[in-house]
DNA sequence: GGGTACATGTAATCAGTTACATGATTTA
DNA sequence: TAAATCATGTAACTGATTACATGTACCC
């Protein structure tokens, strides 16, 4: 006897950690619009775990018709939607959170790999570097304005976020220094 | 007239970041057989590209198919079947790893999710430790035992994924010893 | 000769992305 | 009132993963 074998053309019932970081950071800002957690997002966990736009417009009505979230919809204009946490939902999230079973963390850089199959690293450095300075700048003034108002959970990952950046900033200085540098 | 719309059920003929991995590998252990190029991925760009097993046997015949890769079949036994880059695989993955243009680097920590929404750091720490650690004496090893006779590329990018285990052992040493440590 | 690790593959699914499209608000 | 930006959404596609399945070689 197959165990558990979805019906028909149900919509899967199963969170991902896309859901849960849905779940948090509506917490966070509860009610929640879709465009106030991509702006959540991009300001806060986004470097661990980057989410399009789009998927803050369906995965919460996925959530809500699961009964994770509440969604309420303005009556006039925009007829916005706004989602917040049911008792079940914050269940889920805590449980989720508890468990320390994780998956490891992956990296993905295509810079990276061009190195390796033998790219001169100069070039590439230039745009990473622009890319890692940017981000990091933004990092640390938020910490710096913002820091001292944070939970420990956020500040951590912020923290956190800022170290990572800044080892490819390093890195990358070198490996644009280093090689073939033809200018 | 919309431009290039693909006709009915032809396999696509793009090729991915992925394809490239493909390409790049197989250069340098030709004739490659795809459990070949998957132990050479898990000691070089595993890191910076992760690719699954299966994709070694699917990703390589659909190049062939296209062209860029030479497909032979053992006759005898087990009928195994080895890969070799064609001239237009070669220059096709010249092209690109000569083509500065690349998409940004990119994260992806369940982990560091968790911290974020306010899960207790130890745990957390204990196994991210130890995977980190792990890999980090692998890559170590490797580097001692084989840089010096490593072509630049490899090399380079092992280096860095060394500082980048490396950042991440550091921190998790700190997250681990901060927060709500009970014990 | 039985167990374990190595090696090879297929097929279905799906999470996330991409492409597309449009409405609402502000600014000048 | 036009342009720009902010905000909201739908639908199709697809690369990569997952689940499954099996064969082959080696070791005791």
């Amino acid at each position: 006897m197959p165990p558990e074998v979805s019906s028909a053309g149900e919509p899967p019932a199963r969170l991902t950690p896309t859901s849960y970081v849905v779940l948090g950071l509506v917490r966070m800002i509860e009610p929640a619009s879709p465009y106030g957690l991509k702006k959540l997002l991009d300001i806060s966990v986004g470097d661990f775990h980057p989410v399009p736009h789009t998927t803050f417009y369906v995965e919460p009505a996925r959530l809500a018709k699961l009964g994770y979230l509440d969604e309420t919809q303005e009556e006039s204009g925009r007829r916005r939607k706004a989602y917040s946490l049911t008792d079940k939902g914050r269940e889920a999230l805590d449980d989720w959170v508890g468990d320390p079973e994780v998956e490891p963390t992956q990296l993905r850089s295509p810079a990276m790999l061009k190195v390796f199959l033998g790219a001169d690293p100069a070039p590439l450095a230039r745009s990473a570097l622009a890319f890692h300075e940017g981000l990091l700048a933004q990092l640390e003034a938020l910490l710096e304005h913002r820091g001292a108002e944070m939970d420990e959970g956020p500040r951590l990952a912020l923290e956190t976020g800022i170290q990572y950046h800044r080892l490819w900033c390093e890195q990358w200085k070198r490996l644009g220094a280093a090689g073939g540098e033809r200018d």
